[in-house]
DNA sequence: TTTCATGCAAATACTTTGCATAAGC
DNA sequence: GCTTATGCAAAGTATTTGCATGAAA
């Protein structure tokens, strides 16, 4: 991919095995994953991947804009970092439910055009962002909604 | 403070010294800070908490309310997750600068309102989001534009 | 007095680093 | 052949947990 290249060429780097694996794991990879994932996958695809050369092509991986961290979450997060690849999809960002944990990918252009307006006032020239919207699902209300309407007792 | 004591009840929790002490510290806390410092602070004040202590609290004082987590940063984050207080203060988000680490805090309704109105198309009640802008600040793009007209990464 | 909270130390989890070997170019 | 990359093991951090003791209610 020619991005990754010019960055390895920037750092004067090499083009090897195992980042050639990195790439198309991550190339093929839908949602969100760690480090950890990453190196099964390459393991199971039979061009496996040390975990410590995960974390070392990791900043590489994102200086090229093949990845990103993703969201963080705020409150159930498990601990450690996690990755999606950015490349070849279109921007998105999440929308989180707190209580099931499903996440919606969405792009909503008027809010990246506030965003822009809110750098520029600041004298930032914005390079990215990162917008996690956290609240609770349509399906989830619903269970809560069904549980917390029944009364405990009939009027009389 | 009422809202600390609420979730307190909720979980038959106790008002310790080590409990007072912190929503002290946290109280009088301006910027962002790590689960380390606030033991630390807790200590020079002579109320000290343990580590462990500041870790078991922290999910408490966020579910209160009282703290939540701030800004994880991107390319050139260190280790660990910081905190910040949102007690008492008016909901803000970040714009960070990935050249100097300055985190400025920016508040703007109408990006507020739109993602209420993303929330509402995909069913979810919105709870709190996260919003990080991240980008390069005035003083560093005079200091780059200085040196050379490098230009910089397109956001993605 | 009953139960929960704390502190310490140990255990985990995640990430980075040193070093010898292997592999790009 | 020169230099960078890899894998392993070990070292660092960040965070959680077990347990005996101390403190709320």
């Amino acid at each position: 991919m020619a991005r990754f290249q010019d960055v390895l060429r920037a750092h004067e780097g090499r083009l090897t095995q195992e980042r050639q694996s990195l790439l198309h794991i991550i190339c093929a990879s839908v949602g969100h994953f760690n480090p950890e994932e990453v190196a099964g996958l390459a393991r199971s695809k039979g061009r496996p991947v040390s975990l410590t050369t995960v974390y070392r092509n990791l900043p590489l991986l994102i200086e090229a804009g093949i990845v990103r961290r993703a969201t963080v979450g705020d409150g159930l997060d498990r601990a450690g970092v996690r990755y999606e690849r950015v490349w070849n999809r279109t921007h998105h960002d999440h929308l989180t439910c707190e209580r099931c944990g499903r996440v919606v990918e969405f792009s909503y252009p008027a809010i990246e055009i506030l965003q822009e307006a809110v750098a520029r006032e600041h004298g930032f020239l914005l390079e990215r962002h990162h917008l996690e919207l956290i609240g609770v699902c349509a399906s989830c209300r619903r269970k809560a909604g069904a549980l917390s309407a029944r009364p405990t007792r009939r009027p009389h």
